[in-house]
RNA sequence: GGCCCUAUCGUCUAACGGUUAGGACGCCGGCUUUUCAAGCCGUUAAUCGGGGUUCGAUUCCCCGUAGGGUCACCA
């Protein structure tokens, strides 16, 4: 492959970034690296009405956020001067000419809008996913390219600026394929080389229709606001419509720059599964240190606003094996699941004691007694040495009649971590307190 | 509706025309420090239908069916 290979990826400010742009865009940036080339960002903003300048920005931020760094970056209109140079020529040559008509949604104005001369018939291009394409361009006629001569569309600025960036490839969603042929119509006209295309099939909804970013919540931007680690979504996004025809499913960028080709990208579109992105996010999530991990979620509670709590680093541990994502783990952090944590808890009532133990109030009184004992004389709290010291007698005495009770005396809840982390955590001095404080309501 | 595209477990997917149709996520079940989670192990589960071609079709062809995309003075 040519060293020259220049691949773009063209958003439009309009608002959040759809998780799909994100998907083309690494492949676009894969595919540049793969080939030593050149992977350009553009801003598409030929619609005034919409852009918004603040959504320019959440590009640049979504694409730093995700390490998909452009070798190149620009906003299209900036572009308008030459833009309007090109459509004159076109008009010069009489290959585009300028139309006075009604405006289209109010016909008391009249517009000159410039329409391409297009002769109609086929156009058949190769589609490095699909094969050759062939397209019926007779119904198009001779179609709007631009509002007025300052003011191009969307189809002439894409190829205007893909021309003059030198673009070779054009790696895009599916639903554009059918837009290709007019785009090649346009091309032709202005006399530039036609690049290759390579349209990607859809990420779709469970119901199989387009994923959106409004019935959806399909933007990168609500992601990341769920907790996902840009990896893991770049991981679950390249297996989206393609797998390297090994099992191997954990890929980091760099390695998906040597494994990946455009060649077993599928064509039929895939259906959106968050379940299995949190598989992968949890993956990753694993992956980090813990220093990273606590960092990380820090960040992310004091993004939503809020603190976390003191005892958070003594409990990273356990976070890190039960939330898949940032905001689970902010979720258990804040709702209180780890609230035995806390200085001091309310004594857990007699019922509560004795609701998984399987044993008589008396028994499980006698047990709990026992096991503070042992431990009064247990220098050494860690999970293990706690677990030693105490699980022959569990065991002889049946385990869920003194090990549930310990539990709940040191948690005061029904669901916690295992009784020996509890007793790690908390530390000598609280797990005594909280056992004699249980033995107390019987 | 026209044009285009697609069709393997619920989902993502593997399978030179010959496999007990494989893996992953999820579900379900089991195990562990008889809670919850994590972890480990395991189970369930699929070639849309009908015709061809072939000794033999998931795989090739045709027709249905279903789904999707696109038909802007949006991008």
């Amino acid at each position: 492959m040519s060293a020259n290979v220049v691949t773009r990826i063209a958003p439009s400010p309009t608002g959040e970034m759809h998780i799909g742009t994100v998907r083309t865009a690494l492949v676009n940036y894969i595919f540049a690296k793969q080939n030593g080339g050149k992977y350009i960002v553009r801003v598409e903003d030929t619609d005034k009405e919409r852009n918004k300048t603040e959504w320019v920005d959440a590009i640049w931020r979504d694409f730093e956020w995700c390490a998909l760094t452009p070798d190149a970056t620009y906003v299209q209109s900036e572009h308008i001067a030459r833009h309007r140079e090109l459509l004159l020529k076109l008009v010069e040559e009489n290959k585009a000419y300028i139309s006075k008509e009604a405006k289209k949604d109010d016909a008391s104005q009249t517009v000159e809008v410039v329409r391409l001369r297009n002769a109609g018939g086929i156009v058949t291009f190769t589609d490095l996913v699909r094969g050759e394409v062939s397209i019926d361009t007779t119904e198009l006629g001779d179609f709007v390219i631009a509002r007025s001569i300052d003011d191009p569309l969307y189809h002439f600025a894409v190829v205007a600026d893909d021309g003059d960036a030198g673009v070779t490839h054009v790696i895009r969603g599916d639903d554009h394929i059918s837009n290709t042929p007019r785009q090649i119509l346009i091309l032709e006209a202005l006399g530039f080389t036609r690049p290759a295309y390579a349209h990607l099939p859809l990420i779709l909804a469970p119901d199989r229709s387009k994923l959106s970013k409004r019935k959806h919540g399909a933007s990168l931007e609500n992601y990341r606001a769920q907790g996902f680690l840009p990896e893991a979504i770049l991981n679950y996004l390249a297996l989206l419509g393609w797998n390297p025809g090994t099992e191997k499913e954990m890929f980091t960028v760099d390695e998906l720059v040597s494994e990946f080709s455009l060649e077993r990208v599928h064509t039929a579109g895939a259906v959106f599964d968050i379940e299995k992105m949190k598989w992968f996010n949890h993956e990753y999530i694993k992956l980090l240190s813990m220093e990273e991990y606590g960092a990380r979620l820090t960040a992310f509670i004091e993004s939503r606003g809020e603190s976390a709590p003191s005892y958070m680093p003594e409990i990273l541990t356990e976070l890190r094996n039960r939330a898949r994502t940032f905001s689970e783990a902010a979720d258990f952090l804040l709702d209180g699941e780890f609230s035995f944590m806390e200085e001091t808890i309310p004594t857990p009532a007699a019922e509560l004691l004795l609701k998984g133990a399987k044993a008589e109030a008396s028994a499980v009184k006698e047990h709990l007694q026992t096991v503070a004992d042992m431990l009064a004389n247990h220098e050494v709290f860690t999970a293990d040495s706690v677990k030693d010291a105490i699980f022959a007698y569990a065991t002889e005495k049946g385990r869920a009649s003194v090990l549930w009770p310990m539990r709940v005396a040191l948690s005061g809840k029904e669901k916690s971590p295992d009784p020996f982390t509890l007793a790690q955590l908390l530390g000598k001095e609280r797990t005594l307190s909280r056992i004699a404080a249980a033995l107390g309501v019987f």
